[in-house]
DNA sequence: TTGTATGCGTTATCAC
DNA sequence: GTGATAACGCATACAA
């Protein structure tokens, strides 16, 4: 055996050489295999022996190496889960309930936030490649690269976004129910109205828009052009409210992509002393705590988040185990406040 | 070479077999040596040879094992971020900034929330041999296991809490500013406050305590005799509000350790047809947007929270590259407005 | 119960 | 310029 068992500290103890099997095999007296088996408790080892390995492993505060291990073979008991970023606290309860998930699976999470980085696909497969399964958000991923890593195994599951081929998904419903806010908003009298956000930058703001449209044509309104194209912060929706409300035909109604975006509206409003929903109707989309507070108190839409989350952690868990899971839709559900026009 | 130069496609193409350098070497009709350099592009290439190699990789799709790579001593290009958890915005702010910082870099950043779970100290082990440094926010891990993580040669920097030996720390101050805060209510005319918060779940809070303590001690005060621990919820606070407004000499300010248990508290003071700040005065800490649209405002304490990620970061690469950087404080600074009595 | 030998997919050091 | 081949740290079938 040429593997260089380890000039065993020249220097006295003060060796910075890392531990490996070998270095604690050898300190045990004992081959590396033995070492491996009462770690991996996997195999019988008389007890005397294994108290000697576990006493030389711990004197050495040797942790073997989860790479090692994995390029051997084994599972990484690690998931992923790629996310465009981590604001807006959407993506934060998603991952909470992934977690929770992951809990239950004894298995730990890595989240990486791509924030539409030229290198994301690297990234991403790196990431496929340290985990043993992945969950991937909104458009993080392409189309073409979710086949891709499918089809060199790796485990995954889409969120936010509809399924790819067999790959399967699980998302919330965002078109019926932007449908059903849109006419209730326009039942309060309003006829301009206007959607802030950008169907391009997720699916799910996609079919906010369209139910949006769809509303519109069910009430034999026109519906405006096309979207307020705008981010997710806070400032976005100041930004787009700021040009917006100059114009002549201002909209009497926004729709808005998320709370966030809402509330910049909220600020924007009060500096022109616009009232609300009196001169001005408005919905967000989250239904964040904070909403509940402003006044007059934002209508939203509350998404289970959390079971989102949860799901998708347990469609990943499935396929892991082998199984084919099904995509999963689950319903959002509306928030009616003050903000859209009804009484508080 | 006994390594299996794989039963080449005996099902003609449907193959699942994952390609490895041996495959492409072999369809190139070249040593793994070869693949390798032209991957690399570490060493000269005859051109002809290089294109070959190019196209069998391409033909099987095939990307090299960042494992494999990582266990060939190559560093691996990511770091990880440990959190206690997402929620309340303060940790997605500083993965921002964490990230614009790693963007420079041309690095990945895996993110792993603890949640206190039993196992996460196996969990940080293993994301610390995934990456190639790690920053700990909070407790998530305890000073032992940082040592021994440094010991073992990972680059590791502290975020929010104390330098350990000579780990750096990134953390901003606390106490003087919550000291200021204090003073500040307590100028008001307010001289029964209470502090809700929990110092043992995070060294920020406990400095807050400390600062609360200070401002009371300075202007000859009585503290209370502690703080009213509660959690980082929204719903904590509106708990903790519940119990202490329905007491008989109930506090008349109350200074929270963030954003989202102040708004608990004025969800639970307007239940109670409290009038704020006039019945009681109310601050947070973090400074969240939406603090702001409240009536009143909310008086709070702005971190740089995106600088405080990126100074982690930088600490991080500097290790990284061999150097040893020194802990830092940024500072925080008070963001007044009408919740603790100032007029508005 | 324990040891031997080999594979996992790269990188890097020698030779040629 | 290119090809063998030894690490890297672990798991495991096969022997003993």
């Amino acid at each position: 055996m040429s593997r260089a068992p380890m000039v065993l500290d020249r220097t006295g103890g003060m060796s910075p050489t890392k531990p490996s099997i070998y270095t604690v095999a050898q300190r045990a007296g004992v081959s590396i295999a033995t070492v491996s088996r009462v770690l991996r408790g996997t195999v019988a080892v008389r007890d005397e022996t294994r108290q000697r390995v576990l006493a030389a492993a711990d004197e050495l505060g040797w942790q073997p190496s989860s790479l090692a291990r994995s390029l051997a073979g084994e599972a990484t008991g690690a998931v992923g889960l790629v996310v465009p970023d981590l604001l807006g606290h959407y993506a934060a309860q998603v991952v909470e309930g992934f977690e929770e998930r992951a809990l239950a699976e004894d298995g730990s999470v890595y989240v990486l936030a791509t924030h539409g980085r030229p290198r994301a696909p690297e990234f991403v497969r790196d990431l496929a490649a340290r985990t043993d399964g992945l969950v991937v958000m909104d458009r993080t991923v392409d189309d073409d690269q979710v086949r891709r890593l499918d089809e060199h195994g790796t485990r995954i599951v889409l969120f936010a976004r509809p399924p790819v081929g067999h790959v399967p998904a699980v998302r919330t419903g965002n078109r019926p129910v932007a449908e059903e806010l849109t006419r209730h908003v326009i039942e309060h009298g309003h006829e301009r109205l206007a959607f802030l956000g950008d169907p391009v930058a997720a699916p799910d703001v996609a079919e906010r828009w369209a139910g949006f449209q769809d509303a519109h044509a069910a009430a034999g309104l026109p519906a405006p052009s096309g979207p307020v194209v705008t981010g997710f912060g806070e400032g976005d929706g100041y930004t787009a409210a700021t040009d917006l409300l100059a114009q002549d035909a201002r909209p009497r109604a926004l729709i808005c992509a998320n709370d966030l975006v809402a509330f910049g509206v909220y600020a924007r409003a009060r500096e022109l002393g616009l009232g609300l929903p009196g001169d001005l109707a408005v919905t967000g989309w989250d239904d964040l705590s904070a909403g509940g507070l402003l006044t007059p108190a934002l209508t939203s839409v509350q998404q289970p988040t959390r079971e989102l989350g949860e799901r998708a952690a347990d469609l990943l868990y499935q396929r892991i185990a082998g199984r084919r899971p099904t995509s999963e839709v689950l319903p959002s559900t509306l928030a009616i406040r003050g903000s859209c026009g009804c009484p508080t």
